[in-house]
DNA sequence: CCCTAATCGAGACGGTACGTCCGGTCTTTGT
DNA sequence: ACAAAGACCGGACGTACCGTCTCGATTAGGG
């Protein structure tokens, strides 16, 4: 049941309805559902649509584990190509904007979705400094935004933007050298 | 009139009005105005909030011009405290958000507000490279993003953080020296 | 406007679709409105009956003035044929019957449809006693009960019976009867 | 079981809860009761009622059998107090009102309790014709109509009007004068 | 200084969607 | 085995807005 309704809707987003159109009446009928059964399971359009984000989102990648190098660079390149940045889920990209306009639903949705993905950037960090990749004295937090934010920023900002196939490895090569010399300005939070 | 109508609006986003229930009826109620008057100005919600956005935005930072690293050091301590980034402005976010939903108003906001201040960092960052605090074969446009998308990032997936004092600095800092090395892997795009 | 509507529901009805079907979303259908436009004259589904009940009911009939006992055959023909007791508006029956649900409604109709045909029968009766047809001492509106009440009671209780043609008059007659003695048992209240 | 849902529905109407607000799912969840149980019994609301009311009608009163006056003031007495016609019965009224909605339902109802009544009434009046109380030629149907009518007339039309108490006497004297007469003007049909 | 024209507020209009409730059917669960 | 519990589809409820529209009333400036 669940299931024909988030595969539904993300059917109708397919086909290029406007999120805008995408009402519970419209969802239900073409789900061939009555509306009670959505509001059973949901309590409006927002949550819905975490579950529909949450059924689209791609599976994390597989990490190589060479170095911490190596791990960034595949976990900005999945975020290039095909996250919250790839302008083939233009969609996903409305239905994350029309969340964010309710602070509960954005919660839930940076809870089950953002915050894993964050903890895993950080754990890569967390073992580059085990392993001298990166200065102990580090705050990861803040290594965590200079990696990713310059991904992010282009997809948020400029949506239809191509983004360049090395970007990846520019960023990860010349925030690391950024964050190698003795002298840092990077101190433990 | 205008004025009266986008004060209107903005009283009530700083009233704590959320801003899904803000319609056009409310809208026109609260300024004492027929809804045709808005009508007649916008052609909908979100090309009136555009408008809104533009009356509310914080004026340009007067800029140093002592070098590129003072400038990007306002520019980013300007965007932590007031701009996107900035907690206070919790409702320009959500306009934000719900413009996103609609990619003529988007363009038209990027347009207009986005571009400008995009622009403006370019233009230091161009400075830079011609007295030498930048080397010259580096992107600018990468570079932008080195800079500005670690403090946009915080401020887009969790907009409620507290955005530390010291983080310009540490940004500034960190991506100017991962870009000054001469084995730089960063090239002209 | 109000027009249009309420002629739709007496088509509606005329066409035999069961009272139970008319929903104010297909009333409003019907009549090409919006239902906001119903709900802004009527308050729901009963108040607008009592507007259909009136606009569909019988003009009242032309009293000829010659005696009371001619005004009352024609009172109560009436009454018969085309009145509450007509077997032609079993459709005002269900109305009717519907709307005794809700004793608002209720008081509507009897303040605006009952009370003045009520008020009729009164004033006959009591021209009646004026030119020495009625005994001056018997309580009117127990009179008027012996003549109205053995014709509608056919129509309220058996709906679909034939009402015979010389009903009226039968009754009429016998009643004037039980009321002339001199001997009488009904006084004055 | 039956009974644990009539008497629940009799116990509901006792509360003053308003005949509208009797929805099946409520009556089902007060009596304890899964839906499905009631629609195995009946097939709706408007049956369902039919057998409230036939669980809540007040006992046919013990005739005197002394004469048709005195049996007729017995049962005109009844049913001012305790029929249709009493105030204390408000909600069987609005039971009865609902159920003329569906023919059907009327028909049973008709059947069950309205014509076992009506034929008691008419055994009285053809006893009175062959004991001289009535002449033989009165149409009986009528003369019930001319007794019952103006009791039920006003429970009916008037149904919060107290009925007063001599009104039944005053009733079967003045119509029993009425049809007395040898110059009648009543035929036997 | 008046008179045409534009503009205003107010709010009715046909619609769509909201979230809730109920009608009847059908399935699951437990006794 | 049967009954309670309740999910299911469908659809009406009454409300809120949408964007269009028609009203008078109020300005405004150009003749």
């Amino acid at each position: 049941m669940e299931r024909a309704i988030l595969e539904g809707v993300i059917g109708l987003l397919e086909e290029g309805v406007p999120l805008a159109e995408l009402s519970i009446e419209r969802i239900a009928r073409t789900a061939g559902v009555g509306k009670a059964t959505i509001y059973r399971r949901w309590s409006g359009k927002e949550e819905l649509f975490v579950d529909v984000i949450r059924a689209a989102e791609p599976p994390e990648p597989e990490l190589p584990g060479t170095s911490m190098r190596d791990d960034l660079l595949v976990l900005l390149e999945n975020l290039r190509q095909r996250g919250l940045a790839s302008r083939s889920s233009a969609l996903l990209h409305n239905v994350h904007a029309q969340m964010k306009s309710n602070p509960k639903i954005w919660a839930a949705y940076h809870e089950n979705v953002i915050a894993p993905r964050r903890a895993l950037v950080l754990d890569v960090l967390r073992r580059g400094q085990l392993n001298g990749e990166l200065r102990p004295d580090v705050d990861v937090e803040l290594a965590n935004d200079l990696f990713v934010g310059p991904v992010l920023v282009r997809s948020v900002l400029r949506p239809d933007a191509d983004l360049p196939a090395g970007l990846a490895e520019d960023i990860v090569d010349t925030v690391m050298a950024g964050l190698r010399p003795v002298s840092s300005t990077v101190s433990q939070h």
